[in-house]
DNA sequence: ACTCTAACTGATACTTAGTCTCATGTCAGA
DNA sequence: TCTGACATGAGACTAAGTATCAGTTAGAGT
């Protein structure tokens, strides 16, 4: 069963009625690059409304389909997921995104609980960097940066 | 000296110009609560114009005055800061917010570098909980949530 | 196959956060 | 005190997201 079917059952699973529209904004989501806005998928899916693509994009965050992304300059993009809670590793070169799962955070959390007193429940991460083969092209003439400062990202 | 006056000195030794604009914005700061919007500051400093306390957060955010702040629902709220690099632990429940500096991602940087090839430039992270005064105050009678669900955050 | 209705839809107006433009105002160096 | 570069306020504009509402439809029940 391809994701779009497994994705689809699932809708109907929870309730949710499998509608023309929502099979369109998926195929959109499915077809798109590694990260996207509301905007792409509205192109993408042309006679969809606006406000439809937004419910769309709610639900299947709530479903785990798609999750947030924070770029760097704080504004919020959409990504497919697969997989519960993780976090992503964007190259500010590329644009290029991977996953990582085995987020070690806990320690920090079990310090933090300790140092502050406070009882954590959540956190947020994102990680920038340079991805290998951006690394490989930049080894050679100028390095020339695709995105700009880091601003309070450190 | 005041912080107010260290961070005007600052302006100045920065090549800006001191105006009663970006003072009126300064002291609506330094006023405000723990974490606030720019709508905040334009309601504590009537009669300056939108865009110019725009422009001002965009100069004190340079400045290491002011830094973001990510909400859970992927808002961004402004605050005072005195540092440069630090997190933010946000209590879920009344708002609260404390710094932590000695951040311990380094390590996990470190992992990500070798397994992903990325190198890592920068991060951003928030934690979210519950502080000491909100979590002696539930232990009581009903604990009611004052902020919604923790979505795709973890 | 047909009916019925709650769920869904698109259009559109609205909100919120932020940027851009431009004529006017003003800080601070000479 | 003059002067020009820097800063300002007003307001139009963009982008992301929400609210409303009358019309449509998926799909459960018969």
């Amino acid at each position: 069963m391809s994701d779009r079917e497994l994705i689809v059952k699932h809708l109907g699973l929870r309730g949710h009625r499998v509608t023309g529209s929502r099979r369109r904004v998926l195929d959109a989501l499915l077809a798109a690059p590694a990260h996207f806005t509301v905007d792409d998928v509205l192109q993408r899916a042309p006679g969809v409304g606006r406000a439809t693509v937004f419910r769309t994009m709610k639900l299947l965050q709530d479903m785990n389909v798609v999750c947030r992304v924070l770029m760097e300059d704080g504004s919020l993009h959409y990504r497919l997921s697969t997989t519960g809670h993780h976090h992503h590793l964007l190259c500010r070169h590329c644009g290029r995104i991977e996953d990582f799962v085995n987020c070690d955070v806990s320690a920090l959390v079990t310090e933090l609980s300790s140092n502050t007193e406070f009882e954590i429940e959540g956190h947020w991460l994102e990680v920038y960097g340079r991805c290998q083969s951006c690394r490989a092209r930049s080894a050679g003439p100028a390095d020339k940066r695709a995105i700009g400062s880091a601003a309070d990202v450190g």
